[in-house]
DNA sequence: AACAAAAGCGGGGTGAAGTCCGCTTATGCT
DNA sequence: AGCATAAGCGGACTTCACCCCGCTTTTGTT
């Protein structure tokens, strides 16, 4: 499951302005999002605005996506609890089919409640499950072979169901193609396309 | 299978000036990726090598990523010639199953062949299927449709699977992590991936 | 051949990400 | 408290994609 040690921006032996500047800048990007939406958040007018340099910055986060990450950090975080030790069916105790049903279930909608920020987080300089967000992968794959599919597919499976779970919202679709279910509960198209795809993998 | 009728760059009735630079640029940029690999490839380098000026390589390709997407385009057009006339399993005449496991095992190799380029293609402010790449995703649909899958699921399915079969070239490993399989004839990890999936789904 | 209109060209300008390095400040030790 | 040191800071600088717009060249027309 790997879970990154230092999130980012988080070094164990903080200094205290260091660790001020951080919730200051976290605080000024949330508002930023809030009032002009992710693609006006630049790294000058985020500096600008939380009453710091350019280069505190990137000695906090990294680069622009690394704000977007640790922004969803705690969120991530949560969630990864609810996976490693909650209540079946997505924590453990069902068995592996009903929880990688329940992991997309969950998880389409995680996304797509962060969808803004997720998209954000992505590095496109780097291969995507990139931070906390790559809890995703390894579990599909142990969910897999936990399933009893062959050994020799899982490495390519794991893989390419992460794709099909998250490429849609995080890559695929653009923003505006990511409408809210128009019903609260009715279940989204990408949700129903998971479970189908998941019980047929699994009923062989 | 909405294939784009202006590719890239290429007006119907482009004056002679124009056709001579476009293939200038598309040389140096072939030279250049040669050389150094797309990383190298900026628009001021590009322009300079084929002693040109920058404005005329946006005019021509519209972004960094037309580029690419202009040096994909003739094998793209074959690849997706065979695909709509070509012989079976592969065109048309196969049944659905079938057609859907010949498109994954031609087209990973096909995304192998050019990952640089073809990754250097997507557009990081555009959905990715972008460019003549968007054919799979409607391919795909097609032949879900036709293999009897219910037609509430075809549209995320066909996302989904788009996503499982393209994501990880494009998107989701990076470059390094992109070997070529050992015995040029061992298939790759993500073709037997790819035919179990839909050996799978289709199966029931 | 001369002309008008359209198409194309070029390169300086802009905004944003990311780097660098000398200065400042917190911290832990004595 | 005073000091040495490492951690942190800031903002000028670089690089790059992409825009803009006045100038030049091609092309179709007469």
């Amino acid at each position: 499951m790997t879970v990154p040690l230092e999130p980012f921006g988080k070094p164990r032996g903080e200094r205290a302005d260091a660790a001020r500047n951080r919730e200051r800048l976290l605080e000024a990007a949330r508002a930023m999002i809030a009032e002009q939406g992710t693609r006006h958040v630049t790294m000058d007018a985020l500096a600008e605005r939380a009453g710091l340099g350019k280069g505190t910055v990137f000695r906090r986060f990294g680069s622009r996506a690394g704000i977007f990450q640790a922004l969803l950090d705690d969120d991530e975080r949560r969630f990864q609890e609810r996976v490693l030790s909650g209540p079946p069916p997505l924590g453990p105790g069902a068995d592996p089919a009903q929880r990688l049903d329940a992991y997309g279930c969950a998880r389409i909608p995680f996304l797509l409640e962060h969808h803004a920020i997720a998209r954000a987080a992505v590095d496109r300089t780097l291969p995507v499950p990139a931070g906390a967000a790559s809890m995703t992968q390894p579990h599909i794959r142990m969910l897999l072979g936990q399933a009893g599919l062959p050994p020799a597919h899982l490495d390519g499976l794991a893989v390419q169901l992460t794709a099909a779970l998250e490429g849609p919202l995080l890559l695929y679709l653009s923003v505006e193609e990511v409408p809210e279910p128009p019903a609260p509960e009715a279940p989204h198209l990408l949700v129903e396309g998971w479970r189908f795809l998941i019980g047929r993998l699994l009923a062989g």
